[in-house]
DNA sequence: TTGTACGCGTTATCAG
DNA sequence: CTGATAACGCGTACAA
C-alpha cells in the first residue's frame, strides 16, 4: 500500500517548479534566496513533512557520524558502563554509536572489525578479547583512514593509542596495609595467559612482594580462565595447601565474588582464615556483607571517555597528526584503592 | 597526505578500460560476463585491496541494515543485559545495532527517536522513560515506515507492538508463601506514578491481598522515585510505624537493597523483623548473604529477544500485515518466583 | 536571485 | 558478453 514516498527536496522543487538546488538553499536560509521564495519552500516542506536524509548526506560527505564499540561484553557492568559513557560523548558530538559484542572471541572480533570498516564508521574504540594476540585486523582500519583507540584491554605496542590503567600505585597502597596487618604469605590468583593484564598482575605481584621483603612461592600462585567453575578450583587449591595464604591478590572482583563463596562452603571465614584483594571495584560492594579487603578501582567510566574525546579529536582534526608518532595517545590512569575494611 | 583515495569500483574500471557495470558484475560472478574479464577484474581488484563500500550500497537500496535501541540506561544490569540479547539476535541478520539512552529523561527520548529517524534505521526497539505518557514521537516512525517494537516499559495502549513481562503469576507464588509463613500485615514500595509498571504492581498487590483474604491499609503503602535516598526514606516510613508491617512488596531489586541496608541500619534484621518480595532478579543475589525471601524474575533478555525477533519479522516482511492491527505483537511473558528462602 | 550540472559508489535496465 | 545511462538524495561550484 504506502509505497516508499518520502518527501524529498525533489518533490518540493517540483511542485513549486523550482529546482531542487533553490530548495536545497531556501531550506539552509542560504541569504542568496529570495525571502518569498525561501518562505514558499519553507511552507510546503512543513506542510508534507519533508525531513532531510542524513544518511544520503553522510554518503556524500563520505562520513557516517557513526563510531564502532568493540567490546568482550555487555553483560559485564565494567563494560556496560564503559559503552555508558562513550555514548554519552558521542551524543555530544551528534555522532552515533554502533556495538559489537566480541564474547571473548577472536573470530568474532575480526568479524566485527570487518564489519565495521565495511559500515565506514568514523572510528574505532576497542577492548580486546582475551585471546587477542595479533593485530593485523586492526592494522586494516588504518588503510581506510579509521582511527582506533583502545581502552583498558590493550594490546602490547607502543605505535598505537590507548588509555588504561596502571594498576601498581592502588596495589602498593593496599599491599602495605595487608603487610601492616601482618600478612606474610600472600598469594596470587591470576587470570588467562593472554590478557596483558594478567602480565601486568604478576609483575605488580613480584614487585609488591619485593617491596616489602616476601618470598615468591610459586605454590600460592594459580589462575583462571575466569569461568565461575575455574575460579572455585583456583580458589580450592588454594585452601587445600598446607600452608595456605593468608591472603590473596585476585585478579577482579568477579573472581573474588566466587572466592569469598568458596570459602564460606569451605567452612571457612573471609577476613580471618584469608583476606581478599582485587581489582574493578565493583558497585555492589556498597552492599554485601562480606567483602575483600579492598578492591582497586579501574574507572571504566573515565578510561572510556578519555578514549572516546581523544578518538574525537583525531575524527575532528585528521592529518593534525593525532594518533600518528608522537601524539600517541598512551594514557595511563592511576589505580586507587578502595579500602572496604574500615 | 593521504588523500581518501579508496578503491572503487571506478577506478578497476578505469585500470582495466572496462566499464563499470563489467566490473561490478564481475565481481558478484554474474554468468555474462567472460571467465577472463572477470578474472582479470577479481585480480586486482585483490591487488588494490578492492572492498565494496556497503554505504553506498545500502544508500542505493534505501535500508541501513542498522536497528535502533532507545533504553532508559546502559548501567542497568537490566537493560544491558537486553541490550545485549538484542545484538545477538541482529548480529545474526547482519545488521547493526546503535543505541540511545533516554537516562530516564522524556526530552532525550524525543531527541533519540527524532536522530534515529533522520539516519532512516531499519526499526526501533524501545523501552520507555519513566516520564513518558505520550507517544506522538513514535507515531511519526509510522511515516517513515520504520517498525517499532516496545518491550518492558510498554506504552499503555493496544494498537501498538511490544512484549512485556506479566508479573502476576510469580507474585501470586511469592505472595501465597508469605501467607503461609504466617504474614498478616504485608506492605508496598511501588515506584514512580508514571510507570506503567506502577499501576501494574498496585494491581497485583490488591489482588493478591484479595486473594489472601487480607485487608488494604493506606498506611504501609508507600513509594519511591527511585533514587536511593527516597527509597530508604520509603522504607523508614514503614518501619517507623507503630504497626510496622512484617513483609513488604517491592518495586524492584535495587529498591531492595537500599531497604535491606536501611534495616540492618535501624538494627532490626531481615527476614525476621521484616521480610522483602520484588521484582527483578538481579544476577548477584547469588553472592549475597541477607537476600529477599523471592524475587520475581523479569526476563530480561528473553524479552528483548523475543521483541528483536519480531521486528525483523516486520522489517523482512514489510506489508504481510505484522504490527498492523490483528498480528501486533503483544506478547506478555508470565513471570516466575525465584525462592530464595530455601 | 535562481538554475544547471556534477559527484558520492553501486546496481539495474536497456542496448548493442 | 559488454557498455552506457539512470537512479538513490543531497549539496554546491559555476553559470546565467
Amino acid at each position: 500500500m504506502q509505497k516508499n514516498k518520502l518527501p524529498t527536496i525533489k518533490e518540493i522543487a517540483k511542485r513549486l517548479n523550482v529546482s531542487v538546488s533553490t530548495v536545497s538553499r531556501a531550506l539552509h536560509g542560504h541569504p542568496s534566496i529570495g525571502l518569498v521564495t525561501t518562505m514558499r519552500v519553507q511552507k510546503i516542506a512543513e506542510e508534507i513533512g519533508y525531513e532531510a536524509n542524513k544518511s544520503a548526506i553522510h554518503f556524500k560527505e563520505r562520513k557516517t557520524y557513526t563510531i564502532g564499540v568493540i567490546i568482550p561484553n555487555l553483560s559485564e557492568p565494567f563494560f556496560s558502563s564503559a559503552l555508558s559513557g562513550i555514548e554519552d560523548i558521542a551524543e555530544k558530538h551528534n555522532y552515533n554509536v554502533i556495538i559489537g559484542q566480541s564474547l571473548d572471541n577472536f573470530e568474532r572480533e575480526k568479524r566485527i572489525v570487518e564489519n565495521m570498516k565495511d559500515h565506514r564508521v568514523d572510528g574505532v574504540l576497542v577492548s580486546l578479547t582475551k585471546d587477542t594476540s595479533t593485530y593485523e585486523h586492526f592494522e586494516n582500519l588504518k588503510k581506510y583512514n579509521i582511527p582506533v583507540v583502545f581502552f583498558d584491554r590493550v594490546p602490547a605496542r607502543k605505535d598505537i593509542n590507548f588509555v588504561a590503567c596502571n594498576l601498581l600505585s592502588g596495589m602498593l597502597q593496599a599491599m602495605a596495609k595487608l603487610v601492616k596487618a601482618g600478612h606474610k604469605r600472600i598469594g596470587l590468583i591470576n587470570g588467562p595467559a593472554k590478557l596483558a593484564a594478567t602480565l601486568q598482575r604478576v609483575e605488580i605481584y613480584f614487585k609488591c612482594l619485593k617491596e616489602n621483603n616476601l618470598p615468591i612461592d610459586q605454590d600460592i600462585m594459580v589462575s583462571t580462565s575466569l569461568a565461575k567453575s575455574d575460579n572455585v578450583k583456583a580458589i580450592q587449591k588454594l585452601l587445600a595447601l598446607d600452608e595456605r595464604p593468608t591472603a590473596v591478590i585476585v585478579f577482579n572482583d568477579y573472581v573474588v565474588l566466587d572466592c569469598i563463596a568458596a570459602v564460606k562452603a569451605a567452612g571457612l571465614e573471609v577476613n580471618k582464615d584469608i583476606s581478599f584483594i582485587s581489582f574493578a571495584n565493583l558497585p555492589i560492594w556498597e552492599y554485601m556483607d562480606t567483602l575483600p579487603l579492598a578492591s582497586i578501582e579501574q574507572f571504566a567510566h573515565s578510561q572510556s571517555v578519555i578514549a572516546t574525546e581523544y578518538l574525537f579529536k583525531m575524527i575532528d582534526e585528521p592529518g593534525a597528526g593525532y594518533g600518528t608518532d608522537k601524539p600517541y595517545l598512551q594514557h595511563v590512569i592511576d589505580s586507587e584503592m578502595i579500602d572496604y575494611s574500615l
